[in-house]
DNA sequence: CCTTTATATCGTATAATTGCGATATATCAA
DNA sequence: TTGATATATCGCAATTATACGATATAAAGG
């Protein structure tokens, strides 16, 4: 889909950070480890991979999808890395939805 | 990635509603659609085809994608069908990102 | 009934995502 | 330096998404 349809030109830099943490968060792997990170503060890569069940290299892959998208951050703690929800970014998340579309929707 | 993983058992139905909202909107041309929509009020599946430039049958697999999300209604008004947001389920995608993720990331 | 118009669905080709094992990198301890 | 530990990246299979043309479906006009 990384065609350059006109439309997808006419998109403000704020309106393509949203679509690509939406995307990043179109995926329920992802999604539910948001909500881990949110219930647990800050944990490293190993404990998230113990959660979700999957491969190491496969959670790792996940993380860098979130991470590219400003939805979490890792910092390196020795051997491991630690990461955590990167408020910023959430915080722009929440910002945008809520403008978003607002000529409709007030209900 | 339709997995039967356990993780994805313990999200609850309203979450699972988000995330297949999220997953819709995550599509940068579903994402233009929905702006497009809420600039015009309403308007029949020809208008966007011509506004996104791809073919009929594609837009109408976004379409139904977007439909089956919640997130737009059709209204069959003779031959043609009239697509609208669908406040409902913006408003839902608006008060769930909201309260998402509620213990941290106040700034 | 037949044609036109507007969408939806089907079949299929291509591109992207997802997942895993294997391998690289990087830190710390001995 | 060597070994153990923790992640990240690479390469590749399998699945899924995206896009298109061709073919239904359905309403309205003649």
């Amino acid at each position: 889909m990384g065609k350059d349809l006109p439309i997808l030109n006419t998109i403000s830099s704020d309106e393509l950070r949203l679509a690509q943490m939406l995307r990043a968060l179109g995926n329920p792997v992802r999604f539910r480890i948001m909500q881990y990170l949110a219930n647990h503060q800050m944990c490293i890569t190993g404990e998230i991979v113990a959660f979700t069940t999957l491969a190491q290299s496969t959670v790792s892959q996940h993380l860098k999808v979130l991470r590219e998208a400003g939805l979490i951050a890792g910092e390196v703690e020795g051997p491991a890395t630690c990461y955590c929800i990167n408020a910023e970014g959430v915080q722009f998340l929440k910002q945008q939805v809520e403008r978003w579309l607002p000529d409709c929707c007030q209900m």
